[in-house]
DNA sequence: CTACCTGCAAACTATTTGCAAATGT
DNA sequence: ACATTTGCAAATAGTTTGCAGGTAG
């Protein structure tokens, strides 16, 4: 579904209004990178002559989290990140160069499930965080430690 | 290992000083909670007339991280939680009581090298938190609905 | 004796909040 | 009209840092 469609109803429903900040907001957060801080999304908005205030980027990406439109990370930072919702996925994280990579994977979601189901708990939502060194960054590595030896 | 000895030795082989205040903060973080935050902590050494100071927790804190010691975690809040390290495992985090169960799991830990591996990661550590609502808080909520209702 | 450590207070950083003026429904 | 929203500036909260006096090796 669109989601400037789902964000309008979702205001609607909640008695709020669809302001011109809220759809810029939207729309850039949507658009950019997969994975935004507040910052970066401000930056953003700035370049495209947008004049939002960065308050009003903080209480908007609340309410997208809230509509279910975003969800929010924090990895090992202190900054949070933001990236759209489309389909449920885990993190591959480069400790490296900060990439990340994403990854879904059908077997684990059963698991996760079971696991859960024998505890007791209902599952609301869960992260999987892998924390290593790409491909790309080993090979940077070895050539460095060449060059030191 | 007796943690007080890899301590020692992990302080000797960087050059650092096995303080008063060093032995105080680990005698006491290896003795609470198996999840502490370092207010809780400088409120645990205070019960033990130990006069440390909260700077020095956070400062011995991150020593313990670095020796392998101690794990730091962040789950939802804003606060960072410490806790010993012993064996590797998952946790399951209340949302409601925000009470944690801890669990470990062999065929996820062999999923999650095979995953990494296929991405061509090499993997330092992960974190799987899985948030959900404990089967002593679900009781609580269906007799609230119904008082409600 | 020398480099490391402590603890206070001040700095810092990401985020939140109070409030007066502006805006959407 | 009227509650909601905006954005500035100020507050907040957890954590880190500078520094002067203290301590371990």
């Amino acid at each position: 579904m669109d989601p400037q469609q789902l964000f309008s109803d979702f205001l609607q429903h909640q008695g709020l209004h669809l302001t011109t900040q809220r759809r810029e907001v939207l729309e850039a957060f949507w658009q950019a990178d997969h994975h935004v801080s507040v910052e970066q999304l401000v930056a953003e908005l700035r370049s495209r002559q947008s004049t939002v205030g960065q308050t009003t980027v903080y209480r908007t990406l609340k309410l997208l989290v809230e509509c279910g439109l975003a969800e929010e990370h924090n990895f090992d930072a202190t900054v949070s990140v933001f990236e759209r919702v489309t389909g449920h996925h885990e993190h591959l994280i480069c400790t490296a160069c900060h990439h990340i990579q994403e990854f879904a994977h059908e077997e684990l979601e059963l698991l996760k499930e079971a696991i859960a189901r024998s505890y007791g708990f209902t599952l609301q939502r869960h992260t999987l965080h892998l924390y290593g060194v790409c491909s790309g960054c080993q090979a940077k590595e070895s050539s460095l430690a060449l060059q030191v030896v």
